[in-house]
DNA sequence: ATAGCATGTTGTCAGCATCCACATTAACTG
DNA sequence: CAGTTAATGTGGATGCTGACAACATGCTAT
């Protein structure tokens, strides 16, 4: 539906011309520094130095925006998370911690992205098209659990839980590593090694 | 440092007596209804009879006030995973289990409390005093967790990754417990199922 | 050219946070 | 018991914000 200009505008146009992804992209600067909270559409408007209800156009409201915001995010994390999977191999057990790494490291990759859709406030609001996009990766994963179990030490798990344990985890670590408060509480804390770790525990091999 | 007034006064005063704790108890609920992003100091001044800028006498702004909850938060999650550790009996192993559950279930029983110390844009402002209070339960919990290694089935995990682990999956448990989005879209859940799954999991028992 | 549409602008209004001067009460002190 | 002081609440002013409405501009297709 984005309507992509093949034209460089150099000069002062009464038409921004590319406003709807600059306010996104402004907006994720402003809440990565800032937070949530922090986001004001006069202000973001000011910055792209455009009028303070031109962004009305594009975004109904404040939480229009932050809507959109999480859907764009939904759709990376979960192509991410489901394409490191592929990259991973063959081995369905390979490709199951693969995929729950990748999701984990997107979060820290993407903290405001990540602190926009866990945020109530935001998901509270949220459409179809992200529940569609959940309930199928919920059914890609369920797969590749699936999979995996016969190379778990615990095969006998059900599937739900497993699935539910791992987006408890990736939420979990999303939240803990991307929050001031708990790495400056918690012991001296390397999101890489936590994240294998967590995998280790959540996905062990046989071997 | 908070007064107590014995007295009860029917009357209309000029006074209103209690105001700083029922700001809070108004915007707990505020928050357990409709959200963080809701909440007005003017609209809690308003719900109390009260003039719009009374609130100011008890919390410099809205950032203070919240950072009032979270700490009387904090104190209250951590005292009652710390009770239920010691309720459990003298097993550690038993302990430390049931001080994971009580954990999660102490989110889930408080959904505002939780969303409030869960968010970022809180936790940004929290100050030494709660800083402290993470601080110590960190070293509680490393003792437990120290003294249930032996009984556990992976003894040689060393006990920060477990602490954080353990940390890791609370606060993932709460996000996706207490979030519409996550509760319509997972797979069938039931809140203490899952924990008793999780805890299982994290601290699974010898026999 | 011109009608229609998407986009951006100016103007306006109510709600809110924050600050200030002032009012009232409770608590303390001699 | 009287007078002082600190705590608490009032009312108004200011500036920012979100939301809406009416208008202006430029692109595009007929």
């Amino acid at each position: 539906m984005s309507v992509a200009y093949d034209v460089l505008n150099d000069d002062e146009n009464y038409h921004h011309g590319n406003l709807r992804d600059e306010l996104i992209a402004a907006a994720v600067d402003v809440i990565g520094r800032e937070g949530v909270a922090a986001l004001s559409l006069r202000a973001l408007a000011r910055d792209l130095d455009v009028s303070h209800s031109a962004p009305t156009r594009h975004f109904k409201n404040k939480a229009d925006l932050l809507s959109a915001i999480m859907e764009e995010a939904y759709e990376d994390m979960l192509t991410t998370t489901v394409d490191a999977g592929y990259l991973a191999g063959d081995n369905p057990a390979h490709r199951l911690r693969a995929m729950a790494r990748a999701c984990m490291r997107w979060h820290v990759d993407n903290r405001a992205l990540s602190e926009v859709i866990r945020n109530p406030d935001v998901s509270r609001t949220a459409g179809r098209n992200v529940k569609e996009v959940l309930a199928a990766f919920y059914i890609h994963s369920s797969r590749a659990i699936l999979g995996a179990q016969g190379q778990s030490r615990n095969p006998e798990r059900p599937v739900e839980f497993v699935y539910l344990n791992m987006i408890v985890s990736v939420v979990g670590a999303a939240s803990v590593l991307t929050d001031p408060l708990y790495v400056e509480t918690l012991p001296a804390l390397d999101a890489d090694e936590l994240i294998d770790d967590m995998v280790d525990h959540l996905f062990p091999l046989k071997d």
